[in-house]
DNA sequence: ACCTGAACACCGTTCAAGT
DNA sequence: ACCTGAACACCGTTCAAGT
């Protein structure tokens, strides 16, 4: 049977889920795949370019937001969607900022843009999209890592990441008067 | 002359100048103090421990902000003074994340403390805090990886995060009414 | 077209031993 | 206390050669 392109992103996904990003080397996703480390770069130019397929599988599974009373409520769901999607593989969020960086389609660009086109608001479109964006990735990124130092240093004080999410985001759409 | 912390991170920080976090190992920085690697591991347990250091080096950096007339220009300038910190070293968005999730104190924290002080609001203290700083991360993070993307495919379409930084606060400090 | 085998040029980290 | 020397167990990537 051959090897094919969502193949090895569906393996690097099992291993990223088993052990994160330091787990999931082009070595140990050969293994898996009962192959020589070589025979992923006839698939992938590199492991960045293969992380950037992961990060495209990841974003797809952003759960679509249905129409809401208001604004606010419409993109509350949006990045609790997209935090939701993200933070469900173990460095996630690291991976996502790759592949947008890499010039990967972002669900919240269009996701926003239908809440302003029933909601109005649409001058603010784009900076809405890069203010949630941002926050989400930032916030989970920085969860990722704590989870990860907190894993080999045990002593280390838990944070409860998901009120702060919450915390934030509210601080985000009520804004700042004055 | 002995080797000390604050010469190993002065070091480090001159090699992410340099060549960014993937010319800044271990054994280029041992080189660069005339030293092996493992001396190294006297001063610093490990590389994320030394990174965790130079990251509370450039959060001490940041700017303080002045008094403003309003409380959306003084968070505008905290916002900013994070990120020209941050963005000021080469990787310097994903050191920082990694200090705060280690525990680094957040100089943002204290800043817009001082402002809901100066103009009210200070029940909404920690999720402006949360926000700022994950956004200012989130973006830069994106930034620079892609910074280091098209350093090595020059092909890649220029994004100017600049102006996407500004926009994006904007939306935030305005809020979303409805 | 798709993969093997073997190598190249690296990594972070440990640890006995030196001074 | 502070560092050397040498090793261990890995990395990502390349490339001739096989089928």
């Amino acid at each position: 049977m051959a090897l094919n392109k969502s193949a090895v992103v569906d393996t690097a996904l099992d291993l990223l889920h088993e052990a994160g990003l330091p787990g999931m080397s082009m070595r140990t996703l050969a293994t898996r795949l009962n192959v020589q480390p070589s025979a992923l770069y006839w698939h992938f130019p590199s492991k960045q370019a293969l992380l950037a397929a992961v990060a495209e599988r990841v974003l797809a599974d952003v759960a679509p937001v249905e129409a809401g009373p208001s604004a606010p409520d419409e993109l509350r769901g949006v990045a609790r969607a997209m935090r939701i999607a993200v933070a469900g593989v173990p460095d996630g969020a690291e991976i996502v900022a790759l592949g947008l960086a890499a010039g990967a389609t972002n669900p919240v660009a269009g996701a926003v843009a239908r809440t302003c086109a029933r909601h109005g608001g649409g001058d603010r479109a784009a900076g809405l999209t890069t203010a949630l964006t941002a926050y989400v990735l930032g916030l989970t990124i920085e969860e990722q890592t704590h989870h990860n130092l907190a894993a080999v240093d045990p002593s280390m004080p838990r944070v409860h990441y998901d009120s702060r999410f919450d915390e934030g985001l509210e601080a985000m759409l009520a804004g700042v008067t004055d």
